[in-house]
RNA sequence: GGAGAGAUGGCCGAGUGGUCGAAGGCGCACGCCUGGAAAGUGUGUGUAUGCCAAAAGCGUACCAAGGGUUCGAAUCCCUUUCUCUCCGCCA
């Protein structure tokens, strides 16, 4: 969430730079603002009030003390009335305090300068793209290709559980072993530490985040212990830092995990659904990197090239995007969209998104670090799958056909075991 | 799930109604001592928020969380959460 003091400096700013996210933030903006001050002259009230029943409750001690009954008495009388208007302003502030909070949580993260406007994901730009895309094949789809060699068993997948959890069998599922231990492998070369996150998570992590308030209908809640399915292992990694204060030299801290994810994708139908296109169950591995204000660019940049080596290993072709103000997330500062391209299907794939929140989740989870000043500070967050697997696996087999079988990339060979399905 | 004990600052730990934001220790920072280091020694060392241009200073809140009793709560009461021990169950 945006910093108070920030939208009370920078007013004008703030309303001008979400309009690139075609969010109309003057009304809501203008009533935080008055809410907000309203709040801040109520508390001050309070404090005075406070401070003057401390000194007043003291006095009475030291009354008692000397034995001075009746004078005591006298000065509880005052501390009654006090009692009065203290219970007032405690009632007005909390009502203020929890609507400028509802307004603040219904803002938007800032888009960086580099985010141009833009009203769909047709206006993203292109920053780069690669491989061999050929003009016309018989490939078949991918979830043709699973029936034919049986090894993603979608009806099974319904039948125990519901459409969009399917079960992977044989060399399907040693693929899926293979593709997360070859993320998890490079992610480690790279410097991040290996975490395997709880699957469920409370709801104050869900607050950290940004799932919660307002997407608790993307998440799979479990009602009797108030816990929530992760939709991604972003939550769980990120949450390890809420409430910590780091140090300057702790930073960068940059840490992976494998998780299934779970989405409820309330409202998804029709061909874009198809197969592994959109799943309610699916295997990524995440990267988080934890940053200093002032580098969290450099490291965005560093996460999309990392990414992008990935899919090049693979043997993917695919294009990088910068997403537009208009597809951007909510708590997003900068988003990287990866797609890898689908010959058969003939289309585009998204398969990782890499986005830098700069302060914007530090602020919910009250995620820190010491300046050289010794004063604390908000850190920037980002993350990026690293990857995501269905739609690498829909590619993979759509792509990768021969008379012999399914080709397996080569780095993938030794944790598979076989070349070819 | 049953019975009992507990939750205090970065860590350990004292504190059962007033002078407690909290003794003492460890750690950390800076200084003295030293050729250098260790030891020793001195000083300092939480977070948030408000007043202030800023610093200093001062106010307020925070001793698991929320509520209550009281002029006054870390301390008493209630609720919740969590931890530990024993028992039960169990991959």
């Amino acid at each position: 969430m945006l910093q108070l003091s920030y939208i009370h400096e920078n007013t004008a700013e703030v309303i001008k730079r979400l309009a690139v996210k075609n969010f109309k933030a003057e009304e809501i903006v203008n009533s935080i603002i008055e809410k907000d001050i309203n709040r801040k002259k109520i508390k001050q009230d309070l404090e005075k009030n406070l401070a003057y029943a401390n000194q007043i409750a003291k006095e009475i001690g030291a009354l008692y003390k000397s034995g001075n009954i009746s004078e005591a008495n006298e000065k509880k009388e005052i501390t009654k009335q006090l009692k009065e208007t203290e219970k007032q302003l405690n009632q007005q502030l909390s009502v203020l305090e929890s609507e400028v909070d509802q307004l603040l949580v219904q803002l938007p993260n800032l888009p960086y300068h580099l985010v141009k406007p833009g009203k769909t994901a047709d206006d993203n730009e292109i920053i780069l793209q690669e491989g061999y895309i050929p003009e016309s094949t018989n490939n078949l789809p991918h979830w043709e290709i699973a029936a034919k060699y049986d090894i993603i068993d979608f009806e099974l997948g319904n039948k125990v559980t519901g459409s969009g959890f399917p079960f992977y069998k044989n060399k399907g599922a040693k693929l899926q072993r293979a593709l997360v231990s070859f993320f998890l492998d490079e992610a480690s070369k790279e410097g991040y530490n290996e975490y395997e996150v709880p699957l469920v998570v409370n709801e104050a992590s869900g607050y950290g985040t940004g799932q919660l308030p307002d997407k608790e209908g993307q998440m799979y809640h479990i009602g009797l212990d108030n816990l929530y399915m992760i939709p991604t292992a972003e939550v769980p990694l990120t949450n390890i830092f809420r409430d910590t204060i780091l140090r300057a030299e702790d930073l960068p801290v940059k840490c992976t995990g494998y998780s299934a994810c779970f989405r409820r994708e309330a409202g998804s139908y029709g061909k874009d659904v198809r197969g592994l296109n959109r799943l309610h169950q699916f295997d990524k591995v995440e990267i988080v990197q934890i940053q200093h204000p002032s580098k969290s660019y450099e490291t965005l940049e560093n996460m999309k090239d990392y990414v992008a080596g990935l899919i090049r290993k693979l043997g993917l072709p695919f294009r990088i995007l910068r997403l537009c103000g208009g597809d951007i997330s909510f708590t997003s500062a900068m988003t990287y969209d990866m797609e890898t391209y689908s010959i058969a299907q003939k289309k585009w794939l998204e398969v990782s998104s890499i986005s830098n929140f700069e302060s914007f989740q530090a602020n919910r989870l009250k995620l820190r670090f010491r300046d050289g000043n010794n004063k604390t500070q908000l850190v920037h967050t980002l993350n990026g799958s690293a990857l995501a697997l269905p739609r690498i696996v829909a590619c993979i087999l759509e792509n990768n056909q021969t008379p012999d079988g399914i080709k397996i990339p080569e780095v993938l060979v030794p944790y598979t075991g076989f070349d070819m399905i």
